[in-house]
Formats: structure tokens, sequence, C-alpha cells
DNA sequence: AGCACTTCTTGCCAAATGACAAGTGGATTA
DNA sequence: TAATCCACTTGTCATTTGGCAAGAAGTGCT
């Protein structure tokens, strides 16, 4: 048996219990690596690959209208990575997906997960569970960048995610959390000295 | 037949063109009305009703750490109403939905949806749809939090919205928009010195 | 009509953040 | 090794925005 997919059995053994069915999910996906700095999407082209990253660690980017990047998120192992809105639509992506580090997962074509959305009704719940999730996430982002200081928003992103802050370069972070890298680093300034 | 109807029926007509499907789809939606100042869901309740909107307007909002209310969503006619996360994970609702004016639509069950989900694929191509494209826009508007300033993002609210501003009070758009009521006044002010 | 409430504006000042430029140290590369 | 580039910090100053309080105008309720 295909046990170098054990990655993607186990990431949808919870939502899907059967093991042939996991066979069945399992035998559409490939195996895909991308080197550190090489690009999973780039804007203006179709998502499509749909991947799940078993290691590394990437983000997302897009371009404001000076032409400055801004990093739109960030994705460690465990994660599936793709644009929301290219890869179902079928549009062009507005923005571009990176690997920050030696990248290794496992992808499905828009077509094939189609196919098995519409054969296991188990696994197009997990499917709508990640879309729903997503959306939960990005809608609490939105509302701390409304109601919260660049300073709270700093220390609770340092606090859920510091792997991102072990992987990702200050400035990528910076433009994620909606300020400037000065004014990030000045931030770090105040609250080292408050450490003391 | 149940004529009724016909704004559900024309709702999923393009994604669903057989009338004997649409006829079944219309069957499971309900008619409800909303007073004016009443609530469609409660923060803290689970989201039991998908809307689809016919007539009126409504907000979404939740409550800051300081318990100041920020709107987080504005809904017009022909649009679908209910919170996401709520809904599709059965968990307690982080926000409220409200209607601004006196609202009149159509309402489906998590679990009546379900099953039309599963026995009517292209019916849920169209959810898929409309989680998609709920998640593109929060995606824009999130892209614009972070690099346009408070005055450009009014601009363009007022631009591709202008029925926000008259059906909501400027408070509520001032916290959609990221900033307080006295900016947006300010910036209202700046603006119409300009077209002098 | 009268009263309370809401909406919106405005002024004043403080705080947060941006723009720009310079400088340091580390990593990469020719 | 030298040259170059990149990440990060820091300083200065301007701009944006918030907090707070007051007031005008409109709305709704009794």
């Amino acid at each position: 048996m295909e046990n170098e997919k054990a990655f993607v059995r186990h990431f949808f053994q919870v939502g899907v219990p059967q093991s042939e069915k996991l066979d069945i999910i399992a035998q559409h996906f490939h195996e895909k690596l991308i080197d550190k700095h090489d690009h999973l999407l780039n804007e203006g082209k179709i998502s499509q690959e749909y991947l799940l990253l078993e290691s590394g660690f990437m983000r997302a980017y897009s371009l404001d209208t000076e032409g400055n990047e801004v990093t739109t998120a960030f994705y460690g192992a465990g994660q599936p990575v793709f644009d929301v809105a290219s890869f179902f639509m079928r549009t062009p992506a507005k923005e571009s997906i990176q690997a920050l580090a030696p990248c290794s997962g496992w992808v499905i074509s828009f077509e094939e997960l189609n196919k098995l959305f519409h054969s296991i009704p188990e696994f197009r719940e997990v499917g709508r569970g990640i879309l729903v999730k997503g959306y939960a996430s990005l809608k609490l982002r939105m509302q701390s960048m409304i109601t919260e200081t660049a300073e709270t928003r700093y220390a609770m992103l340092l606090q859920t995610n510091p792997e991102i802050f072990r992987q990702a370069p200050l400035k990528h972070i910076a433009s994620y959390l909606g300020i400037t890298d000065s004014s990030l680093s000045r931030i770090r300034r105040e609250i080292s000295r408050q450490h003391k």
C-alpha cells in the first residue's frame, strides 16, 4: 500500500474514517516539492493545485497600488495552501504564494478534487470545513485589525503563532499586521523596554 | 404552483436550471419577516437560519473588548445573510445580525440545507460559490484596510455601495471602515471642501 | 407640544503611525 | 577578500487618527 501518503490519509482520517475511502482520496494526491523562494502560485495565473503542506513554510502576498508587497497569509506544516477565490472560481489569482523554506506536500487538481467531493460526501464535508475555518479566521483578523492597536496585534500573533517569527522576516510580518517595518521595529523596542 | 417563492427560484435559477429541482429547493424555504431593529441572530446563539434577503437592509456587528459595537457587514436585497462560522460549524455566534429596515426574505435550516446539498449537486455548487465569493470579498476588504487610507476606503465604499449610505447611520459605516465616527466626519468635511 | 434620545459635527490635544534617510551587522556572492 | 545586498533599527518630522467634550439638528415617543 502507498504508505508514503500516510500524511494525506492522516489529514483526512478524522473526517473520513473508512480506510477504503481514504485509499481513494490518497490516490488522487501527488507529491510536490518546492525550493525555498520558489512559487506555488503566481499572481495573474489560475490556481491549479490544492496543496497540503507536509513540511516547510509558505506565505501569500500581493502588490498594492504602489507596487509594495503585502503579505496576506502564512502557512505552516499541516495546513492546506491555495488561493480560495482563484482555485474555486477559476479566475486569475490576485496574489502569489511563495515558499519561505524548502517545502514538501501533496497536491490535487481542481477537477480531481471535485470528483472526490461528488463521490465521497464525508470528504466534501471536510472540504467545506476547511473553507469555513479559513473564513472564520480571516474574520477574526479583520476584527482585530479594526479594534486593536498594532502593538496588541503584534503581541497576539507572537503568542499564538510564534513559528511565524522563526521563519519569516519582520518586513513580511509587518505588512501582514498592517503596519510598516519601521513601526514594527519601534513596537518591538517598546516591548523589550517594558520587559526589563 | 408556489409562485410566491419566485424570488427563491430566481435566486438559484442560474446555478440550477432544471425546474423540478428548483421546485424541490423552493419547497424547503420558508418566508421570514423581520421588523426594523429586530435581530436575525444574537451573539452567543447558534445561527439556525440561512436567509435569502428579498427586501430590506441588514447589518452584522460584534462587540470589542471595551463593549463598543463594530459593524462587520452590510446586507442589501438579493444577498444571502447568515453567520458562516456559526451556521456551518454549529458554534455560538461571535456577532449579531440586525435589520436596519423592515426586511422580508426566505430561510432554510441547517439540516434542510444539507439535505439539499447532498441530493442536488448543482445546488451545492451554488452554495460553495456563495461561500467563496464571501471569502474573496472579505479578503479584498482586508487588503484595502492594510494598504489604503481611511479616506480612500470611504470614497471607494461610497462609490461601490452607495445604498449603504442611504440605509445605515454614519457611526455604523465608520466602524465598518475601521475608524471612529469623529474621524469619518472629518474625512467627509475634507472631501466636501475639495469639491467646492 | 415637550422631552429624551440619536446622529452628526467640531475643536482641542495626545498618541500612533508613516515617510524618508542613514547606519549597523550579517549573509551572500563574485 | 572585497563588494554587494538584505534585514533590521533608529532618528526626525509630518500626517493621520483617536479620545473627549460640547453643541446643533433631527427623530421619535408620550
